[in-house]
DNA sequence: GCAATAATTTGATCCAGATCAAGGCAGAAC
DNA sequence: GTTCTGCCTTGATCTGGATCAAATTATTGC
């Protein structure tokens, strides 16, 4: 943990293993996302690249310097980390409390309104992106198997919630109905 | 919300719930945990007393203005924001991968934890606690519902991991073998 | 182009934990 | 004491998602 920086192009991961094997990510490193943790020598999770990944880096003994002696740094770094908080807390009743097809629903919503920070997500009709992820990658971030995550995207895809093309271009006709299928409020969290 | 401050004593819980009932807990607040967010007008998540509890208070208005006068307070505040956030992700391994009962020995470990700040946790040999959630609320705060959760406890009695009195005061006598009920590493998290 | 390899789908079966449904028990109110 | 009332346990059954096992389809390297 020599460096901490934030993502420039490209998607990371940062996930946990339990020692026989099992895997759970526990954020999705998205371009403007933060990478490490100032003010701890160590990694608590493993950082892994997804896609080729650009990093704006800094060597972290001095960027903690830097947050001595620039307190508006500070103050974004908390804002920073308490929005962090806040994401994974709503990933917890994710993880606990919905079921398959509303874990793939609000993974959908969640990357297409990442993708899609021009307007409102509200006002677009309709949105197509790109899902860099494998299906085992989604299956780690979801607590579910590959083989689940499979079937869950094709039975959206059979009820014509979504398209796909080439397994990993997702197109949304309408995303009042993938919103539906999330099992959130219609007015919490994605619309912002 | 009005107010941020933090328990004095007492068990407060963090939850969030579904428009069908379903619930999730996203955070116990035990003494010494902040309660609320400065910088934020709304209050994302329910907080809930689960017994009396001791708060000590402040207007928000004038604690975000403290924050600008006290960099150590900013400081203070941004180390404790990251720390949750580590325990938040490694709540959500325990929720994605963990089976019920690791889930069950993970949720007392920690309890016993923090109701055993006096010296590490390995040194300890055998280790009495109140068990100040219901087992819905445990089931909640799991993902679970209080039947597995009934269940699974009184598995682990059985086994002769714990021992209950009156339903919610536990006897540990070996650590290390609730701890290896866990499904965690050995030497990660539990002891630091 | 043509392997070789990685990712995805699809099918069959299984099982941990959910759900449904009674009971049991302890503390509170009377 | 007795009746409530709120927890907790226990049993029977069901089911969503896991697991095991092949195909099938993309992608990569040559």
């Amino acid at each position: 943990m020599e460096f901490v920086g934030s993502v420039v192009t490209g998607v990371a991961t940062l996930s946990q293993t339990m020692e026989d094997g099992r895997r759970q990510m526990v954020g999705l490193l998205l371009p403007s996302d933060f990478v490490g943790r100032p003010g701890r020598e160590y990694a608590a999770f493993n950082v892994e690249a997804t896609t080729d990944v650009t990093l704006c880096k800094f060597a972290r003994k001095p960027f903690e310097k830097l947050l001595n002696d620039m307190p508006h740094l500070r103050e974004r770094m908390l804002e920073m980390a308490l929005d962090e908080l806040d994401a994974a807390r709503e990933w917890m009743l994710l993880l606990g409390r919905k079921t398959a097809r509303e874990k793939i629903a609000s993974l959908l919503m969640i990357i297409a309104k990442r993708q899609n920070t021009l307007k409102p997500i509200e006002n677009v009709e309709e949105l197509k992106f790109e899902l860099s992820l494998t299906r085992e990658a989604m299956a780690d971030y979801l607590g579910l198997t590959l083989e689940t995550v499979s079937r869950q995207i094709n039975a959206l895809k059979k009820d014509g919630v979504i398209e796909l093309e080439r397994k990993r271009h997702v197109f949304v006709k309408d995303i009042t109905r993938l919103l539906n299928e999330t099992g959130d409020d219609a007015d919490g969290g994605y619309f912002e």
